[in-house]
Order: structure tokens, then C-alpha cells, then sequence
RNA sequence: CGGGAUAUAGCGCAGUCUGGUAGCGCACUACACUGGGGGUGUAGUGGUCGCAGGUUCAAAUCCUGCUAUCCCGACCA
């Protein structure tokens, strides 16, 4: 591809709206433009590394026996009716009506649909299990769209939906997703991740998100160091501890800590670790105006889902107004601590390892040294109540865990027969008889990887793009080409050759200084550029840098060809 | 939906307080010079100042209403 063909508009400054780098650099370098709020058009350079994206999906989905299909992008609300989601789904689902006054929307995911498809298309066992996939245009109307096409209302996503008579051959096809999905982002050339979502609630392996990592993730989460287990920092559980709690030392006190409120503040005060302060919580009971007591380790962080399940905590979970923490301690929040409290107190598992601890005295301006657990306060009821940290044991007992951020692109779930029996979706089994499907679900966020692929490969010049990814495999930078017959002729030649082997060649062949060309080519991420220039020519030789090299090499023409062709 | 801000050329911004015929940088066009990280010069193109009303001899500027966009929060696959 000469550029003079192609369209390049590059940016050198960056556009005051976009806050996170994949965003910036995907403006700066004209791969994407916005139209409207969370609404982008998708320039020839961007589209170029969306369709490697759809290609390697495509390739992956092919080899694990699915069938690929598209369905319409706008449904008829009928479907939704019958599901029941018409009404379940908020204002993230864009509705509308036709001439006739009927009822459609644009639709988020396609579960209706291919549910609607595989009803009137599947009649046996016998064509079973199957999956369908599509690579298609969504909407959701997010309320925030955000960081370009990273959370953007309209986007395009690659969603599957497999069908099965029992639950063994959902897992099947579930474990045969969860391969592909790891060939895909290996593929993809990402550092990634799958991660166990829903861990409890569901159960077993119903569940993985697949993440990239990023420290602009807006996830966190956790990994073992020595085991395969994952999880997202929200949904990832702790477990008691088995050592025994030290035993203590010192005698309890009351000090004067007047002002001192949160527990950095009472911590530095008093000059004792946040790990040995605890932190008590007062939230709404389950039971109408009753009040709980949790009880955190100093530096551990409330679990707010985690908390709300306990059986003795409302749901949603509710903090305890300033009355009624009045009311039970005739103190204020920043004074409470569990020694001597009535209501019903529930400890992290962490906090009761604790001893000779610090906590509040249940009156203003004062707290407890040298506090211990049986000694001081009844040993209260234990739960995992924190988020879980760096450094925490893993909750398969192996190894401790780590926490880095990371961007969902994948989803792969089991949905059992939600939508199958709502809308009545059976094949006959051997015996003749009617059985519901059971289903599962397979997302893959197409244009999020794009945004993703960038937040995790980049420098202050550009993008580096992977090379499965990037939108040519190859630039050439010919110095005054306009000029010089000898380095206009080899550029030319090795665009042609290069090509002629199957690489994706661009070829700057419009007027430029070597400057230009050189800060074009790594803001878009060319992985591989060659510098053709008088001086080089004269010994035969031309220049050779990887977009990630700190140092460019010398070559023949030929040794580049060969370098980049075997 | 709550809080905050912005809207002037494709992009980044000044001008608004104090009303008087639209500015700067980048990009773009033409020509010349220019071989190592967005170079220099000369000459150009491009804007009914978000929209609608009002005040005024006169509105980008003052007043009213609306719209759009962004940030923080809440919400959410």
C-alpha cells in the first residue's frame, strides 16, 4: 500500500476529551472518529486492526465446530415480552417503534433471537449440541459511555449461544469455549487472563471473564501465585485463618484520642500499625430497625455484596444513621468498637486474629489499647466480610494471591434453561419426548479488544501494535524519494517484493521529513520500518528497527527481505 | 438521575469581565529551501462564534430559554 492511496490524518495533539491512552492515541493516529456520545465511525486505518480482531475470532470459533450466523440488529419487542426482559431490561435497552406503531429495539445481545432461531430450527437430539455465532453491531445506551470505544454505546461484539439435552454436554462445549478463548487472546498476541466469576453462587466453573491486563483496568483482580486460581477482587472469597490468634500481652486500657476518627488517624496517633486497629461498622439489620456491628481489620476494606448476604444484614447493605448508632452507644461513628456492645456484632476472619488491639471505646474522644479477644469482648460470629488483598492466601489453600488490573473482554457463562423455558425452546429426546434445551453463552467484546490491545501496548511515542494485530506488518520511510532515483527504486522495490511474499506493506511515499514519517509510524504501531536513505545506499545498506528496539541495524536490501520473510 | 464544567476553523486554544465588522498555533493549498525525531520562509483556503429569543444604534461578549459534550458520583453487562 503506497500512503498516497490510503488515508493517514494523524494528530499531534491530543484531543481534550479523551482521558485514558488507548483513547488518544486511537484519535491521534485517525483510526477512529466520534460521531455522537459513545457513537464512533471506524476510519480505514482502525478498521484495518478491527478486522484482524474479527478474523482470529472468526478462524477460533470455525475450528471449535461453530456455526457461524447473523442475526438481525433490530429485534421485535415481542420476543423480549416473552422472555420477560421487556420489562426487566432498564433504559440501557434502546426501544423504538416502526410505521405500524409496532414495538422493536436495538438489540444489546441476542439471546431472544437465537433462542427464537433454534426453536423452530431444531427438532432432535440428534442435531445436538450445536452453537451459533455472529460477529454484529450492538447497542446498549450506556448512561455513562465512556474512554472511546472502550465503553461505548454502540460496539461490535462476537456473541455465541450453544444448545444441549444435558448439562454434561454443556460443560463440554463450555471447557471447548474456554480453550478457544484462551487460543484466541494467546492468538491475539495479549497478556490475559480468565478469571472465575460468580465463584458461590452459581457454583463451579459455571462462570469466567477473560481479562487483559492493564493498569487502567476498571477490574481488579486476584491470582494465585502457585495455582490456576483467579477472581475478580469483588467476587474473590477469604478464608479463617488457622493459626492460632497470638496471645496478649498487654492489659487494656482507655486512652484519650480526642478528634482521632478514622483509623489512619487513630493509627499515627497512637503510633500502633493500621493492622492492629479494627474498624467496626455499624449497618442496617435484616430485621426492621435492628443495627449489626462489623468488625474489620484496620487496613482490610468492607466487602459491601459480600456483607449484604449474611443473613443478619439487610440487603441492599445500609449503613446505620448517626441516630441510631447514638442510640445504641450513645457515642458517634469514629469512637465504636465491639467491647461491650449488645446488638449482634459479626467479625471478619481476619479481625479475630488480631490481638492486643486497638478499637473504639463506644465513647466520643476515646479508644481501648491492648485489647483481646475472650479476655476483654465475647468472641463474636466470623465471616468474610473484606475485599480480598495483595499478599492474602489463596482461597484454594495454594499459594498467596496477587492483584492487577485488568479490562473484560470475554465472558463465556452456562444460562441453563432461563430462555429456553420462557420461551419453550424443546427438541425430542430418544424416548420421543419433549426436553428443554439447556443453553450456553460466549462473549467476546470485538472493538474493546482493539481499545485494550493499545491501553496494554504503548509508549509516549505511539501505539505498539502485536503483530497479529497491527494494521501493517511493515513501513518503508524512503529519505527524499521525490529526489533520489536509487532510494526511490528500492523502496519501491522492496514494497513489491515484501508484498509479493504477503506482507502488509505501507510504503510513505508522500513528501515528508524523515521526522514526519518517523513520528507517524510509531504513533500508529507499525511493528517493523525500514529507513531507506542516499548515504545508507551507497554501502548497499538500509535501516532495519523493530517499533520496541531501542536501537535501529544496518542490512542489506536483500537481508531485510529475507529477515522479514522467513 | 445528583454535583461540576465547557461550547469560537478539522484539532488545541485566546478574545467574553469592560458590547464597536474574528484572532493565534497545528493541520490543509501553492512555491522555495530542507538527509535523521512533527524544520524554515513567502503567499493562501477555511468560522452566520452550539441553537432560539430578548436588550442595544451595534452582541462571540449582556439577559432568558433550550441543546450538545465532558468530568465526578450513583447505576449497570
Amino acid at each position: 500500500m503506497y500512503l498516497s492511496k490510503f488515508q493517514l490524518t494523524t494528530l499531534k495533539e491530543t484531543p481534550s476529551d479523551a482521558e485514558i491512552s488507548s483513547h488518544q492515541l486511537m484519535l491521534r493516529a485517525g483510526m477512529i472518529k466520534k460521531l455522537a456520545s459513545g457513537l464512533y465511525s471506524w476510519l480505514p486505518l482502525g478498521l484495518r486492526v478491527m478486522r484482524k480482531v474479527e478474523n482470529i475470532v472468526r478462524e477460533e470459533m470455525d475450528n471449535s465446530g461453530c456455526l457461524e450466523v447473523l442475526m438481525p440488529a433490530v429485534q421485535p419487542g415481542e420476543l423480549w415480552k416473552e422472555s420477560g426482559r421487556w420489562e426487566q431490561y432498564g433504559p440501557e435497552l434502546l426501544r423504538m417503534k416502526d410505521r405500524h406503531d409496532r414495538e422493536f429495539c436495538f438489540g444489546p445481545t441476542h439471546e431472544e433471537i437465537i433462542t427464537d432461531l433454534a426453536r423452530t430450527e431444531l427438532s432432535s437430539y440428534k442435531q445436538l449440541p450445536v452453537t451459533y455465532y455472529q460477529i454484529q453491531t450492538k447497542f446498549r445506551d450506556e448512561v455513562r459511555p465512556r474512554f472511546g470505544v472502550m465503553r461505548s454505546r454502540e460496539f461490535i461484539m462476537k456473541d455465541a449461544y450453544s444448545f444441549h439435552t444435558s448439562q454434561h454436554s454443556l460443560q463440554q462445549t463450555y471447557d471447548i469455549m474456554y480453550q478457544a478463548y484462551s487460543n484466541i487472546f494467546t492468538r491475539l498476541g495479549l497478556k490475559f487472563r480468565a478469571v472465575m466469576a460468580d465463584s458461590g453462587a452459581i457454583g463451579g466453573n459455571s462462570s469466567h471473564e477473560f481479562h487483559v491486563l492493564a493498569d487502567s483496568g476498571e477490574d481488579a483482580i486476584a491470582f494465585s501465585d502457585e495455582s490456576d486460581y483467579a477472581a475478580n477482587v469483588e467476587k474473590a472469597e477469604t478464608r479463617p485463618a488457622t493459626d492460632k490468634r497470638p496471645a496478649a500481652s498487654a492489659q487494656k486500657t482507655v486512652v484519650d484520642t480526642p478528634d482521632q476518627h478514622s483509623i489512619e488517624e487513630v493509627s499515627q496517633f497512637l503510633d500502633v500499625p493500621a493492622t492492629r486497629c479494627l474498624k467496626t461498622l455499624f449497618v442496617a439489620g435484616s430485621k426492621k430497625d435492628t443495627v449489626v456491628a462489623l468488625v474489620l481489620r484496620g487496613d482490610h476494606e468492607l466487602n459491601e455484596i459480600k456483607a449484604s448476604h449474611l443473613a443478619d444484614v439487610a440487603e441492599p447493605l445500609c449503613f446505620a444513621s448517626d441516630e441510631q448508632i447514638q442510640q445504641v452507644t450513645h457515642c458517634s461513628a469514629g469512637s465504636l468498637g465491639p467491647v461491650g456492645l449488645t446488638i449482634p456484632v459479626i467479625a471478619d476472619y481476619a479481625a479475630i486474629q488480631v490481638a492486643d488491639f486497638v478499637c473504639g471505646a463506644n465513647e466520643d474522644g476515646k479508644h481501648f489499647t491492648g485489647v483481646n479477644w475472650e479476655r476483654d469482648c465475647d468472641l463474636p460470629t466470623t465471616a468474610d466480610l473484606r475485599n480480598i488483598v495483595e499478599g492474602d492466601a489463596s482461597p484454594d489453600g495454594k499459594g498467596t494471591l496477587s492483584i492487577v488490573r485488568g479490562i473484560e473482554v470475554g465472558h463465556i457463562f452456562q444460562l441453563g434453561t432461563k430462555y429456553s423455558e420462557a420461551m419453550k425452546a424443546t427438541v425430542l429426546d430418544e424416548n420421543g419426548k419433549a426436553v428443554t434445551m439447556t443453553m450456553g453463552c460466549y462473549g467476546i467484546g470485538i472493538t474493546r479488544i482493539v481499545a485494550s490491545a493499545i491501553e496494554q501496548n504503548h509508549d509516549d511515542n505511539g501505539i505498539i501494535w502485536p503483530t497479529s494485530l497491527a494494521p501493517f506488518d511493515v513501513a518503508i520511510a524512503p529519505i527524499n524519494m521525490q529526489k533520489s532515483e536509487d532510494v526511490s527504486n528500492t523502496a519501491i522495490k522492496l514494497h513489491d517484493e515484501l508484498t509479493a511474499a504477503g506482507l502488509d506493506v505501507l510504503l510513505y511515499d508522500e513528501k515528508a521529513r524523515l521526522g514526519g514519517m518517523l513520528a507517524d509510524l510509531d504513533l500508529i504501531g507499525i511493528p517493523h520500518r525500514i529507513v531507506i536513505g542516499d548515504r545508507g545506499l551507497k554501502e548497499g545498506k538500509v535501516e532495519y528497527k523493530k517499533r520496541d528496539a531501542e536501537e535501529s541495524q544496518e542490512m542489506a536490501v536483500d537481508e531485510v527481505i529475507s529477515f522479514l520473510t522467513t
